[in-house]
RNA sequence: GGGGUAGUAGGGUAGCCUGGUCCAUCCUAGAGCGUUUGGGACGCUUUGACGGCGGUUCGAAUCCGCCCUACCCCA
């Protein structure tokens, strides 16, 4: 037998293996022509499908979901100083209407603030408007300029979740802060991806806000990932677009503001941290198939057992499973390879002697057969279902584990972000100290008040100048 | 930001320096037929490409220019 049929580049190889996966598994298509722009194919879509689902049902609790315009008139993108500054270098800008100059510029946005903060301004006019909690997703445009990646690093961003809530007090928006936060770890448990939150340092945070808070998770070949954001606007935004309200007494104040977001980001830390040598691992809470038949058809018993997995397909489907039925003329072993490739959790298998024994064979992405009885086959796939999750967030957990570290110097720290690791130092929160430790490390500085069960909360004396410093995440990014 | 290398069929390669029916070759690609089918089957037939635009030339995958895209290295 040819080991080498078909196979992925393996995962340590990760830039490689990546690459791979992507075109392989038939999520991203490549080779459109425009830097930094992607095709979603239609399997790749379906996994986004299900995940922003997720995000969507997280959110429509108490946030509503709207939409607003793709382009924003220049004036109202130049209002806000800081604003401007951050990303001022990456707006693409239409300055025609066909032939036509147009009077007024208009810049694809690349985030929303600008186009929703003047209608914010209109749509705010009492403390009983408050709190507003709105969320949109949709594409956005940045040109970057260093390499692009895809669902890494893009031109356009096509899944970007943004939520922009409004509140009275300081102390109202910063509790929002915290609800988010709770929100997308939930959001990230779901996907069994372990995160780490931390408080960007002053100068990486978002341009506008107090403070950003980061979600971040660790790549395969350990740099860190930056999957959300969750940012303290206070009043930049609210004084920039005048979004006032009348309070109890009947004072006009200027309210609080809060913004969030998730790209398609997720997507990659969903591909990268579960997958293995063979594939894709999907958990069954975003597997747009969730269990593949492979029926097992032999000479004169081929009617007999696509017959019998047609039931079983329409029973697990009736009961609410993402079903597919996998009849192509293949070889059972070729199918399996394909669905492992692609991720799907659970591989149900069906030939003559189960049928003849009453039992189906079911094989679980994550390793290991089970064989249940034939009646029982709906509590056993939802039990088994439930155990893929419960052991991808598992083994997802011991690589972050295995990827932290603590070191009280600098040389310790160069060598462990060299060993792949993200890293737990003491810093005294000064800018130079902070840029002494990234330049010295060729490292980033992710952030204080971290937030992981794997990251004691100590404080110690800052690597550099030896002052009292908060434990600080350390770690190549991407 | 600075440098380097490359782009040939669905994927991988050769050909380029030394222009000339050379439109080659392999596969996990596609189509067709037949035999197969409990972990990537096999045989036969067949499809299909020189990144884009322009230039040089009787003639360009090959030489020149510009553009686009990708990858690698350094900051």
């Amino acid at each position: 037998m040819d080991e080498d049929a078909g196979a992925l580049p393996p995962k340590h190889q990760f830039s490689e293996w990546y690459n791979n996966i992507l075109w392989r598994a038939e999520i991203m298509d490549v080779r459109y022509p425009v830097k930094g722009l992607y095709v979603w194919y239609p399997y790749g879509f379906a996994i986004r499908k299900h995940v922003y689902q997720r995000l969507r049902d997280l959110l429509d609790r108490d946030h509503q979901e709207a939409l607003f315009p793709l382009l924003i008139p220049e004036q109202e993108f130049m209002k806000e100083a800081e604003h401007i500054k951050g990303f001022e270098d990456e707006v693409y800008w239409v300055t025609h209407g066909g032939t036509t100059p147009l009077d007024v510029k208009l810049a694809l946005r690349p985030t929303s603030e600008t186009a929703i903060y003047p209608m914010y301004a209109l749509w705010v006019r009492s403390h009983a408007d408050l709190p507003l909690k709105i969320y949109q997703i949709v594409n956005t445009f940045r040109y970057e300029t260093k390499q692009t990646r895809p669902l890494i690093r893009l031109r356009e961003i096509t899944s970007f979740k943004e939520a922009h809530t409004v509140h009275a007090t300081w102390e109202e928006a910063q509790q929002q802060v915290e609800t988010a936060v709770r929100l997308y770890k939930e959001f990230y448990n779901g996907l069994c991806i372990p995160v780490m939150i931390s408080k960007r340092p002053d100068w990486d945070k978002f341009p506008g806000a107090d403070y950003t808070i980061a979600v971040d998770t660790i790549m395969p070949n350990g740099k860190s990932l930056q999957i959300g954001t969750v940012h303290h606007l206070g009043d930049h935004f609210s004084k920039t677009f005048e979004i006032k309200y009348e309070d109890a007494s009947g004072e006009q104040q200027y309210a609080q503001q809060t913004c969030y977001g998730i790209s398609e980001r997720c997507i990659a830390a969903l591909l990268s941290v579960h997958g293995d040598d063979k594939g894709l691992v999907l958990p069954p809470k975003v597997a747009p198939v969730q269990l593949v038949i492979v029926p097992i058809t032999i000479g004169k018993r081929h009617e007999d057992v696509i017959a019998s997995a047609r039931s079983l397909e329409q029973e697990l489907r009736q009961a609410g499973f993402r079903t597919k039925l996998d009849t192509r003329e293949m070889r059972p072993g070729a199918k399996y390879y394909w669905w492992e490739l692609r991720g799907v959790p659970l591989r149900l298998e069906l030939g003559p002697r189960d049928i003849d024994a009453g039992k189906v064979i079911a094989v679980k992405r994550t390793g290991g057969k089970v064989s249940f009885d034939r009646e029982d086959i709906k509590s056993g796939v939802a039990g088994v279902l439930a155990e893929i999750s419960d052991a991808m967030r598992q083994r997802a957990e011991e690589h972050m584990k295995d990827r932290l570290c603590s070191v009280i110097s600098i040389e310790p720290l160069t060598a462990a972000l060299n060993d792949g690791k993200i890293a737990v130092v003491h810093w005294c929160g000064g800018r130079p100290c902070g840029d002494a430790i990234e330049e010295k490390t060729n490292g980033s500085i992710l952030g204080t008040d971290v937030r992981s069960a794997y990251v004691p909360s100590t404080e110690g004396a800052c690597i550099i100048c030896d002052k009292p410093g908060k434990a600080t995440l350390v770690g190549r990014v991407y």
